[in-house]
DNA sequence: GTCAATTCACATGAAAGAGACCACGGTCTAGTG
DNA sequence: CTAGACCGTGGTCTCTTTCATGTGAATTGACGA
């Protein structure tokens, strides 16, 4: 038996080094890889380049807020005209420093300490995580950023983010900074997945941020085909991809949005899904296997990183559902969770933090939590598992080791 | 039959507490010359 | 004398609890036709 099994995987490694591979460069379809020419954004290439042009001779460009959904290529454009910038920058010697944060990252900005202690880092300074108090931290960076005469340019990747979570007195902050410093200047290029964001910024931030709009429409789905062909040329070998496949991709990506980011992400497990099944092509089919996969990937990844109280809660609300159909309400999980919290050992939660936790499950779209009214027999959320069926299987078997159960 | 009041079962908010981190500064201790 | 171990203090952060307030429609019940 385990004869056998060592041949077999023997012959595997075998095989897989003599196959030919299908890629050649995967990194190119990585999202967060620049390319060498960005394809359909030359419009705001220009406007960034236009803007940022000042700076070059030490003037503080005008903040720039920068509007459009995820996949929009906001994020590489952004970072393609800043490295260009900073190319001529430094070739003429010029005190110019970009920092590119992004706020979406929990470990970079979930607190106002976070944040500027993580622009510190930029500046190539460490700072406590922490047990400073906050106004040192900012008085330090004040420090760091006025030692020299220079000109920053701080871009601020998913900006709604930072504001929902810790206001939007940073933000406040830092476009007054200016004021203060006596040798640099700041520039903000704010980056915003969420349209109407600006419109629930306080009005003194929004007038000082949004000197200058610029808003990045969604790929249609002409342009992703190109896009793709484009990055497929050096990510695969030729002729490694079927007829139609990337059509199939952009048309997929192009369902919702225009996410350009998704259609690279299917490309690119299709490629590997290919590559693992020894098929010398990416087929259609893989397409839609690797679809299942990312959908797949992305439920268990989210089920698995939560802390234990979600998983007691979540194996609650399974449980429940397993037994019968319909919708289920809060106060049924709450009972059947502090239920769960007796046999695995569990200080059982308050309700109110459960329906916190409700909630926070919906967002993370494992459940789906409508709040409604049932008029005489109260207010309370209908909940409903959206997890495909033999998915079911596989999040019960995470929550069950987890839980110890 | 109509319409406002009531009522339920939570949702949603705000504030405050607990416990974990962490830096910093002072004190103690042991090892060294 | 000095480096390192070991507190105590003061600060932040996250997760919770406590207390309060809000909410939307089914139900009730008064009222008038």
């Amino acid at each position: 038996m385990a004869d056998k099994n060592e041949n077999e995987l023997v012959d595997y490694f075998e095989s897989f080094l003599k196959q030919k591979p299908l890629f050649t460069n995967k990194n190119v379809l990585q999202s967060d890889y620049t390319p060498e020419s960005l394809k359909h954004r030359e419009v705001q290439i220009n406007s960034i380049a236009q803007i940022l042009a000042p700076a070059l001779r030490l003037e503080k460009p005008s903040n720039i807020f920068i509007y459009g959904k995820t996949g929009t290529g906001k994020t590489v454009t952004v970072k393609y005209t800043t490295e260009k910038f900073l190319e001529v920058a430094k070739k003429r010697n010029i005190p110019i420093k970009v920092i590119y944060v992004n706020c979406k990252l929990k470990k970079v900005a979930d607190t106002e300490y976070r944040m500027i202690a993580q622009l510190i880092k930029e500046f190539g300074q460490e700072i406590p995580a922490t047990g400073l108090p906050t106004e040192e931290v900012y008085s330090h960076f004040f420090k760091i950023v006025d030692e020299k005469k220079q000109l920053v340019i701080l871009v601020l990747d998913e900006i709604d983010q930072l504001v929902e979570k810790i206001g939007d007195e940073v933000l406040y902050s830092l476009t007054r900074i200016n004021a203060e410093l006596k040798n640099s200047q700041i520039g903000i290029i704010g980056i915003s997945n969420n349209l109407i964001f600006a419109q629930t910024l306080d009005s003194r931030i929004k007038s000082s941020l949004s000197q200058e709009e610029l808003v990045f429409s969604p790929y249609n789905a002409l342009q992703i085909v190109d896009i793709l062909s484009h990055r497929a040329k050096t990510a695969f070998e030729k002729d490694a991809i079927k007829q139609g496949v990337i059509q199939k991709c952009a048309a997929y990506a192009a369902r919702d949005h225009g996410d350009a980011r998704r259609a690279l992400d299917l490309l690119r497990v299709a490629g590997e899904i290919a590559e693992r099944e020894g098929s010398k092509k990416v087929e259609m089919k893989h397409i839609d296997d690797a679809e299942a996969k990312i959908e797949k990937d992305c439920m268990v990844e989210a089920v698995e990183t939560q802390p234990k109280q979600f998983h007691a809660v979540l194996y609650a609300i399974m449980s429940i559902v397993s037994k019968r159909d319909g919708f289920i309400h809060t106060g049924e999980v709450y009972e059947v969770y502090k239920a769960v919290c007796i046999q695995t050992n569990l200080r059982p939660l308050t309700q109110r933090r459960v329906s916190d936790i409700i909630g926070e499950l919906d967002l993370l779209g494992i459940i789906n939590a409508k709040t409604i009214s049932k008029g005489r027999y109260g207010r309370t959320r209908d909940i409903s598992v959206i997890i495909a069926k033999e998915m079911v299987e596989k999040i019960n078997s995470i929550l069950k080791n987890k839980l110890e159960l």
